[in-house]
DNA sequence: ATGGTAGAAACTCTA
């Protein structure tokens, strides 16, 4: 079993850079972020018609998510339970057996912003709700843009980046509680190239010079953990023309 | 000294 990531920043942009990776790729489940879609926009019947039968939780001109699956996704949830948010940022379902979770954290915009208190008030109720849905179901994935890099060696100059949003304490702190609950990042459990990124400003020729960060990840349960073959960034589709500023994230699991 | 780019929508906000 695939399962996958994009942040695609417009699914209206990016439709056929999506249709045409799933086809390459052929995950079982692809959870994408930042469609910017309400729900009667979706466009169902091109996914369909690619063979994914989609989900989508989404609003006007920001955030929104979805999840395409190639079998039946079941109990779906849009909404952290207890948590009032008018922004459509997670969409849980259950598929072939495997809860997935589909989550675009907030970006904080700034340490100073209001947004940033926004974002770790966010997390902790992300939290309460992750718990829960690991405790009923032992093949757990939480898969998304984080909008958080772990580690130094997720950034490509942890120095300049130090206690800035994205990759301050605060919030790195809220991403190892997520793990803290019983879950692994993906990506770690296998030998990596150097400089594995997932995200690069549309700015500055960025991707051309490797300023990119880690902040797009694959949250697994133990048991889902256990059975992961393999994590990998396909930076391929970051050179398309007019390209999502985020790089798809894929993990492979022999169940 | 505070850009630069992209997307959506409205002439600005968010990332």
């Amino acid at each position: 079993m695939k399962l996958a990531t994009w942040n695609v920043n417009s699914l209206k942009v990016r439709l056929p850079q999506v249709l045409d990776w799933a086809g390459k790729h052929q995950p079982d489940v692809l959870c994408l972020q930042e469609t910017k879609l309400e729900n009667d926009k979706f466009p169902a019947p091109e996914i369909r018609a690619a063979g994914y039968e989609p989900l989508a939780n989404g609003q006007k001109t920001y955030n929104g998510v979805a999840i395409l699956a190639k079998s039946a996704a079941a109990d779906a949830v849009t909404a952290i339970p207890g948590f009032a948010d008018e922004q459509k940022r997670v969409l849980a379902a259950t598929v072939g057996g495997v809860r997935v979770v589909c989550a675009y954290v907030p970006n904080g915009e700034s340490i100073e912003s209001d947004k940033y208190q926004y974002k770790l008030r966010w997390l902790a109720a992300f939290r309460g709700w992750l718990k829960d849905e690991l405790a009923r179901h032992p093949r757990f994935a939480v898969l998304g843009d984080y909008n958080i890099a772990p580690e130094d060696r997720d950034v490509y100059d942890p120095k300049a980046w130090e206690g800035q949003v994205l990759f301050s304490v605060p919030e790195r702190d809220a991403l190892k509680s997520l793990l803290d609950l019983g879950l692994k990042d993906s990506f770690r459990l296998f030998e990596q190239p150097e400089r594995s990124f997932t995200w690069w400003d549309y700015r500055m020729n960025a991707f051309r010079r490797k300023m990119g960060l880690r902040i797009d990840h694959i949250l697994l349960s133990e048991e889902l953990a256990k059975a992961c073959t393999a994590c990998v960034i396909d930076v391929e589709p970051r050179k398309n023309e007019r390209p999502s500023d985020h790089a798809p994230v894929i993990a492979e699991l022999k169940l």
